[in-house]
RNA sequence: GGGGCUUUAGCCAAGUGGUAAGGCGUGGGUCUGCAACACCCUGAUCACCGGUUCAAAUCCGGUAGGCCCCUCCA
């Protein structure tokens, strides 16, 4: 597998850290509203990177938090705490709209075939690890009590910069208007690992620590989770963008001073999905997401296939126009898989030709739109028989998932498929006798309760849509 | 203000030195009572300018457009 690493901002060959292990970590929602389809993209990316990886062979484990505590409110960075937003919303407590929307995100993840990691932490359920964390660092000077918070002093930080490639002096704090200068700080730049001053009112969700009552503070706990579940060192780190600064680059200030080596040594991030004015957000434009969809006529695995068709790491501008196109171009290839004939004898040969090739384009960077290009491939070879076919289609979704495959269907009763029996039995007969206006009505009648008649050369038969 | 990414046919998109994959759509055709389905055919010299090279979409420089990051947003 090669794949890029933004902290060398090269593709490079990727080599676990334990033999054939990989474990990955993968920075999960702020549980305080629905997941819009942007956000979404980003966990369609990091499924794919793991069944590529166990698709090649590997044995992977993967860890994804669920941020329940804290954080603001908007993109705008208004000062209010989401949680407590979202609960003062909905007249709700933040457990509840944690769990809510938590469940919620799951359900789109199910819908959209993405594998729900294997260990999934809650951030508020990890606080003893994080104060374990913090303490040493304390202990160690790289982390200083100031104005009742605990924060992170990163000078101390060996190549703090590395990840994002920013230089330091360029760097302007508070460039937004709304953002306050924290006098506290040493450094501008330093980050609180514990908050005991809530900059909110009204916090609710709040634990007892050695510096006082308060919280942690957003980075400290995917270092946390992380180091509880897969110890000193992790392979894959992933997330979205915008995570590379500054949330990605204090992690990595954070678990190196604490564990004193080296952490994480692939870090992978997923390209926006933008809308025609820019970044797509919940707050701007229109909210989109799965169920939105789904009741516009898409359905998540057209969105999926929408994804795939372009490469992780490239920036996707959402229109109707090219979903649509994604939609099209995946009922067309679904039927066409659909309508293989799967009974007769693989052709080994020709099975591992096309298994190498599809390989080969999950190693380059997860190049998803050319492993789809080798679906299209295979069913063109006319050297292929239908059943080798079949079993080649069905052993790419076992990365893809796109359920190509799997027949949706309508579970036929035999009331329903009796009815249709006879209906076509009558519109043959029309049509024999020429009565062209009663076989159309009939098309159109069965058309309607959701079955399509096809005529072909053998007679007709139908589908279900 | 600083940093980064990006620009391939109507749309999505692969390709990163040897004369442009694939998909959707469009148009034409076969089939059909008509239609749908299916099948066949159908399109770009790669934003622009200059340079390196026997050879560039692919490397270098510049111009223009787009997007993102610069403290909590996937």
């Amino acid at each position: 597998m090669r794949i890029y690493n933004t902290l060398s901002k090269k593709i490079e060959e990727f080599i676990p850290h334990d033999g054939n292990k990989v474990y990955i970590y993968t920075c999960g929602p702020t549980v305080y509203n629905y997941a819009h389809i942007g956000n979404l993209r980003t966990y369609i990316f990091e499924d794919i990177l793991e069944k590529g990886l166990r698709y090649l062979g590997y044995d992977v484990t993967r860890a994804m938090n669920i941020t329940d505590v804290g954080h603001l409110t908007s993109d705008a960075d208004t000062g209010e705490d989401k949680m407590a937003k979202g609960a003062k919303r909905e007249g709700k407590t933040v457990y509840e709209i944690a769990e809510f929307y938590t469940n919620a995100f799951l359900d789109d993840m199910r819908k959209l075939n993405i594998k729900v990691p294997e260990i999934i932490e809650k951030a508020s359920d990890n606080i003893d690890t994080y104060i374990k964390m913090i303490e040493k660092m304390i202990a160690e000077d790289y982390a200083y009590i100031s104005n009742g918070n605990v924060y992170f002093d990163i000078s101390k930080a060996k190549d703090y910069y590395k990840l994002s490639g920013k230089n330091p002096d360029d760097l302007k704090v508070g460039v937004r208007d709304t953002v306050e200068e924290d006098k506290a700080k040493r450094n501008p730049a330093d980050f609180v690992l514990w908050f005991t001053l809530s900059k909110f009112e009204n916090q609710v969700m709040k634990w007892d620590s050695p510096w006082g009552v308060g919280y942690p503070g957003w980075h400290i706990e995917c270092s946390g989770i992380s180091y509880k579940i897969f110890g000193e060192h992790l392979d894959i780190h992933c997330g979205g963008v915008d995570n590379i600064f500054p949330h990605h680059t204090n992690e990595i200030a954070q678990s190196e001073a604490f564990l004193g080596h080296k952490w994480c040594n692939y870090w992978c991030h997923g390209a926006y999905l933008n809308d025609a004015t820019g970044k797509m957000s919940k707050s701007k434009g229109e909210f989109l997401t799965v169920s939105l969809l789904d009741k516009k006529g898409y359905s998540p695995l057209e969105y999926r296939f929408f994804c795939l068709n372009s490469h992780y790491r490239n920036p996707l501008v959402f229109t109707y126009e090219s979903l649509d196109g994604a939609k099209n171009a995946y009922k067309k290839l679904k039927s066409k898989v659909l309508s293989l004939d799967k009974n007769g004898e693989i052709e080994d040969n020709y099975f591992n030709e096309y298994k190498e090739k599809f390989k080969e384009a999950l190693s380059s960077d997860l190049n998803t739109s050319l492993a789809i290009t080798t679906v299209y491939d295979v069913l063109k070879d006319s050297r292929l028989s239908d059943c080798t076919k079949y079993l080649l289609i069905e052993d790419f979704d076992k990365v893809l998932s796109l359920d190509l495959t799997v027949s949706d269907n309508i579970k036929i009763n035999s009331d329903l498929e009796e009815k249709i029996a006879s209906k076509i039995e009558e519109r043959k007969l029309a049509k024999k006798n020429k009565d062209f206006a009663l076989a159309d009505k009939i098309r159109d009648e069965l058309l309607a309760e959701g079955v399509k008649l096809i005529d072909t050369r053998e007679g007709t038969t139908y589908e279900f849509i």
